[in-house]
DNA sequence: ACTTGAGTTCAAGTGCACTTTAACTTGCAG
DNA sequence: CTGCAAGTTAAAGTGCACTTGAACTCAAGT
């Protein structure tokens, strides 16, 4: 019968992070693994979800320390419910509508500055992301503060 | 009477970025200087631009290999036009919409994967119908990629 | 002339996120 | 039981994007 758990190279390929990377997470805290009585690591299927969780942080740019922060908030004892899941992917909705909006940002400016050719860092809005956004007055770009 | 040219302090205070990173990008091919009969650099205004297009691109993940290859096509002995920037700004905004795109993507699927409370990318059933993926393990990638 | 801040080079160091290597052990199919 | 893929460790290596340090020169004000 097969067991529940998953051996490193199972976690690994249906994560598609290399299984040394899955050892450096592990060492660094972002993910967790029993032990047979051979040495071999074994997976909870809850640490596929984790992984999956790191992949998408680090699309989003997030360091892994920050993410190692933030997944320190899943209980370390039981299988994450539904709700610790939410709560946390809740916070990361927030942290992808600002990395969204400071790119629709970014297209918008550049969009102005092929108009005025200037990329000059003096009046560029881009690095002067102020008053001149808001009266420019298109788009979703203050969902966040 | 005040020169043209930029010392690399000053440069440095005008794009926000490091004496010690202009150096790298110099060294790198990304932007370019005369030197003083003290050997000092000096930079054109137009440099200015570049760096401030080294930033930008930077912010949207590009590595600074693809941004010299980009910037490689600006003229090298004038200042580039207007139609210079507007045929390489054009190219980075579908980087730049791609990437939203990207984004958007993701913070959809994951707020599918709160809706359903699993974030398991490889059996969430809304996304990934059936259990296809998992079994070619291509993990988050098959999303982000 | 002297001092000070800004500039120069080259080499080495840093931080992140892994990957590779070497030497060794485990687990399973035949 | 054997063979071999897959697992284990610690340590070193990689690639990117810079930064820092040492030792020096240049430019400008008093």
């Amino acid at each position: 019968m097969k067991p529940v758990t998953l051996t490193i190279g199972e976690l690994a390929a249906r994560s598609g992070v290399a299984p040394s990377a899955l050892r450096f997470y592990e060492e660094r805290g972002l993910i967790h693994s029993t032990r047979t009585s051979g040495n071999q690591r074994r997976y909870e299927r809850s640490e596929l979800r984790r992984v999956s969780f790191i992949r998408i942080a680090q699309q989003v740019g997030v360091s892994l320390e920050r993410i190692r922060d933030a997944l320190k908030e899943l209980p370390e004892g039981r299988t994450p419910t539904k709700a610790d899941w939410t709560r946390l992917s809740a916070r990361w909705r927030s942290e992808l509508d600002e990395r969204i909006a400071l790119m629709q940002r970014l297209r918008d400016t550049l969009d102005g500055c092929i108009g005025c050719g200037c990329l000059s860092l003096q009046s560029c809005r881009l690095y002067n992301p102020g008053d001149e956004l808001a009266a420019q007055g298109s788009g979703p770009r203050k969902l966040l503060g």
